[in-house]
RNA sequence: CGGGGCGUGGCUCAGUUUGGCUAGAGCGCUUGGUUUGGGACCAAGAGGCCGGAGGUUCAAAUCCUCUCGCCCCGACCA
């Protein structure tokens, strides 16, 4: 039945890319600009991303983080003090060379990742161990010139947080750069219902820079993984380029011990991708902007009560603190409406008309599953986020189950291919850890290891090679 | 950045092969009226120098050159 109102929107199982450009488009979540590369986060949007922001800076700040900013421009020589990191990040860099009309003498980096000037300040903040840790986190934007845009998902400048820390001992930079991926497994599968693998970078695929990197991977509906945030530990890379040394108590200079780590605005292109349908977006109720929307249904005379009752029953929602919309737009019919808030993915619709009124009562309906149920006014309060919480719950279940499904052990290379080429997911397999290997992997089938597990590999061979297996990987396509 | 595709009212597209009169359709939008429990209907309107620049021609949405943007598939990245 929705098929034949929403002809317009192709179905997320037939064509999936077009499927994801048109929700974002329709849904009003972001649009394209005249800016190459560059996007509009639209109201309803950002409105997902300020809870996305919201949700995890309450976690960053439990866990003793301030927020902070840093400038915008970061000077050439700066960039360049670490030597890996220059490397990785000077293709893709949009660099500022003339100001008020002059020729700039050093020319400044818009920012691709604040490393560079964030390491340098505390170079000259750091004098004590009693100075550390700095724990500091960054609300901003970043500018990588990149080839492809994809809404939400690659764009020339986009929105994140960075977090940036400084140690005294291996030991607690170690420990930061774990919990932090702990707080980032715990924002995406609680708040966004996306279930994650966490693990290891390979060396190749680590930032550049770090000593080690820490990744969550998410399953797109496509079968290909979603980088969706990682924690980099930089041993003294940074603390030696940048000079950020302290006084120990045992009297000796010592260089600290730094983690950067960062979340992006991608993180909205995988909740769309993971919880959509072919009517449109599902959005996770702990991010929703809407979580309720309440349609009044009315015919002539009886206009005026119902929407009076819409508007009292949305106040005491919104009392209990609940994000509610009334959608009382007298221009649009009340089928239009459950069309428009399936497509932008309210997770609870209320419907109240006249039999209602007479009833005391609504019908409340899931987005997820579009199961109606008639609730009385008195039982509202109390059914409504309990119903929500059900619906965020079966995301996930349901998220969890089509990862599972597509999360495949092997340790034969021609099987490897053979599921990579034609069910995609998550392949389990054992690596001996050599670059060789991991390039001909890629070569035949573009997968890439997507992180290390800590699972033992003794005894196991390598995927590709006579080796012995260094680690057990979760391999595969990523965007 | 390589390969492929596409740019025509807000949206989806027809028209381009083979140049020709005032550039069309559906949806959407505005106004009025009737409607409203799964994308209502009638009537009257508004809205486009055909992505941009240059060229060929008596004449260009249509042909040529350059350019910008978007989508898909790769390579690179969050």
């Amino acid at each position: 039945m929705v098929e034949e109102y929403v002809t317009a929107i192709p179905k997320k199982s037939e064509d999936f890319s077009e499927w994801y450009v048109q929700i974002v488009r329709r849904a009003e979540l972001a649009d394209y600009t005249p800016v190459k590369g560059c996007m509009v986060y639209r109201p309803y949007g950002y409105a997902i991303w300020e809870n996305i922001q919201e949700a995890l800076d309450r976690r960053l700040k439990a866990t003793g983080h301030q927020n902070a900013y840093f400038p915008l421009f970061i000077p050439e020589s700066f960039l360049a003090k670490e030597a890996e990191h220059v490397k990785g990040f000077a293709p893709e860099v949009a660099w500022v060379t003339q100001g008020g009309g002059e020729e700039l003498e050093e020319r400044l980096a818009i920012r691709p990742t604040s490393e560079a000037i964030i390491m340098h300040m505390y170079a000259k903040w750091v004098r004590s161990y009693r100075d550390l840790p700095i724990l500091i986190n960054l609300w901003n934007n970043v500018v990588r010139w990149e080839k492809v845009t994809r809404l939400f998902l690659r764009t020339t400048e986009f929105l994140w947080q960075e977090g940036h820390t400084a140690h005294r001992t291996s030991e607690d930079a170690m420990e930061e750069t774990l919990r932090i991926a702990e707080i980032y497994r715990d924002l995406v599968e609680n708040e966004l219902a996306i279930p994650v693998y966490i693990g290891r970078k390979s060396e190749q695929e680590k930032f550049a820079g770090a000593q080690a990197t820490f990744a969550l991977e998410a399953l797109m509906p496509d079968g290909k993984a979603l980088q969706a945030g990682t924690t980099h530990f930089f041993g003294q890379n940074f603390a030696k380029a940048f000079e950020i040394k302290y006084l120990d108590s045992d009297g000796e200079q010592k260089y600290a011990w730094t983690t950067s780590w960062g979340v992006s605005t991608r993180l909205i292109g995988g909740l769309i991708m993971v919880h959509g349908d072919d009517a449109g977006l599902i959005l996770p109720p702990r991010v929703a902007p809407i979580q309720v929307v309440v349609v009044p249904i009315f015919y002539g005379n009886e206009q005026e009560e119902v929407i009076r009752k819409a508007h009292e029953l949305a106040q005491m929602l919104i009392g209990a603190g609940l994000r509610v919309k009334v959608d009382d737009r007298d221009e649009y019919t009340p089928g239009w409406k459950f069309s428009e808030w399936e497509l932008r993915g309210a997770p609870l619709r209320l419907e109240l008309g006249p039999r209602d009124l007479a009833a005391s009562s609504a019908i409340l309906v899931r987005r997820d599953n579009r199961k109606k149920e008639k609730v009385g006014w008195d039982a509202l309060i109390s059914r409504i986020p309990v119903a929500l919480e059900e619906i965020q719950s079966s995301l996930f279940q349901r998220a969890k189950e089509f990862r599972t499904a597509n999360t495949r052990r092997t340790t034969d290379y021609v099987q490897f291919q053979r599921v990579m080429e034609e069910q995609r997911g998550f392949l389990l397999a054992p690596w001996c850890g050599e670059g060789a290997c991991e390039d001909r992997i890629k070569a035949d089938t573009t997968a890439t290891v997507r992180c290390l597990t800590t699972d033992t590999a003794a005894g196991a061979t390598c995927l590709c090679c006579d080796r012995p297996a260094a680690h057990w990987a979760y391999f595969a396509k990523s965007y």
